[in-house]
DNA sequence: ACCTGAACACCGTTCAAGT
DNA sequence: ACCTGAACACCGTTCAAGT
């Protein structure tokens, strides 16, 4: 009766794996989003009572750290083409609409660090490309920590409702014309500034302001790049 | 018997405020962090039962809308010293001190877009410095986001644990030299360069990845706005 | 106008007990 | 080895009722 043998160093299998629980978290996500996660509702996605979970995992941190490293399963790296420059862009891109594309998923990933599988087959093809770009190795480490921190900051502003005026009822372009108008009504002796960037602070969309922002990360690293292999050509290398 | 009067349109004081409220769960909010922050808590801080709150406060969130706010009461603009550059480090890095001295104040305050007096105090501020600098209008306002969103979600990062490994127990350091080894015993034929740059991806402490990271925006400042005062100066400007 | 008691529908986690 | 019942100590929120 047993027929999926795995194979494997699990003599009959339990029912429950590691892996099944990750999974059914991860459809739990989906469905409910991060407030609807809880151990409850993911044992019952399980058809097993709450307590069961803690025999596969410590707590429901570790099952978050689980579910991090999970998220970024199907996350695909840019293809080879075009300079350092464009391919770090269509990194960030592709990340960031990873991101977006599953609900809540910059909100459970947000402040954790987890050297999960995924997430080290995508830092190891990073910081290759980066390398082989000219960045010096400390300098390669530090740009894949900034990449990630700023892609998972700035998706996670992008998740909250633009203003306390909220999710629920108006869509986000109202919103902003009326965080607009709030700004334009501001007394103009104290506020010259916001009074007169209303529309500019309010206008763009988070698009928009995501890659005005990748664009001067991106010549930020140009910058360090053009400088330290100067240093290297004219420089005091004992070479 | 009723000492303090306001003096402004309030005849009797009604025992809580909604600043009271706020600066109570300030209190709160320091003594057991974002996880112990609960109405209830809260309520008994200020001698009150739970669903008093719901008078002054529409929801939970809406307290913490007000909550982020107050957590900017005390943040301080830099002094008017250096060049944009100067000014604009200072700025993030007393953003980022500020957050830390307080505890879980990014969490509060990560995913929340809440124009507040506070916050548009510190805009105000900001604002009006990058457009001395030089900067376009709706270069400025992308900019003034851009800074918010990078400081809190590096500080976000920052607040969690290192690693999987936990706040409980070992220092950072030791984290951090842990999880360094471990990156050096993958198989470095498939992780070639984590194995190589594993000490310089585990080393740096976050105060070294926060300046790092700063001074590359910086730069990306910089090069925008040497090349829209270029076009400026060289450009087809109907002036 | 402002506060409370009681209740609803939940949480994460532990632990003795079952198989 | 793996799962459950029962319980502990909590949540946010509503709502009739009190003053």
């Amino acid at each position: 009766m047993a027929v999926e043998g795995k194979g494997d160093d699990s003599p009959q299998q339990p029912g429950l794996t590691r892996q099944a629980l990750v999974r059914a978290a991860l459809r739990v996500l989906e469905r409910e989003g991060v407030g609807g996660l809880s151990m409850r509702r993911l044992a019952s996605e399980l058809g097993v009572k709450a307590p069961s979970l803690y025999w596969h995992v410590r707590n429901k941190e570790e099952l978050l750290d689980l579910l991090t490293d999970e998220l970024m399963a199907d996350a695909q790296a840019p293809p080879r083409e075009g300079d350092w420059r464009e391919q770090l862009r269509e990194y960030c891109v592709r990340y960031r609409r990873h991101l977006l594309g599953k609900r809540d998923a910059a909100k459970v990933v947000a402040g954790r660090l987890v050297p999960g599988p995924h997430l080290l087959r995508l830092m190891e093809d990073q910081l290759g490309r980066l390398r082989e770009a000219g960045f010096a190795d400390a300098d390669a480490a530090m740009i894949n920590y900034l990449l990630g921190a700023f892609v998972q900051g700035f998706v996670l502003q992008e998740l909250g409702p633009l203003s306390a005026s909220e999710a629920m009822g108006a869509d986000r372009r109202e919103v902003a014309t009326a965080a607009g108008e709030q700004l334009r009504r501001l007394p103009p002796e104290t506020f010259p500034h916001l009074v007169a960037l209303a529309g500019d602070l309010t206008g763009p969309s988070m698009e928009a302001r995501f890659s005005f922002a990748l664009e001067r990360v991106l010549d930020g690293l140009s910058t360090l790049l053009e400088q330290s292999s100067g240093v290297r050509e004219e420089g005091t290398s004992h070479e």
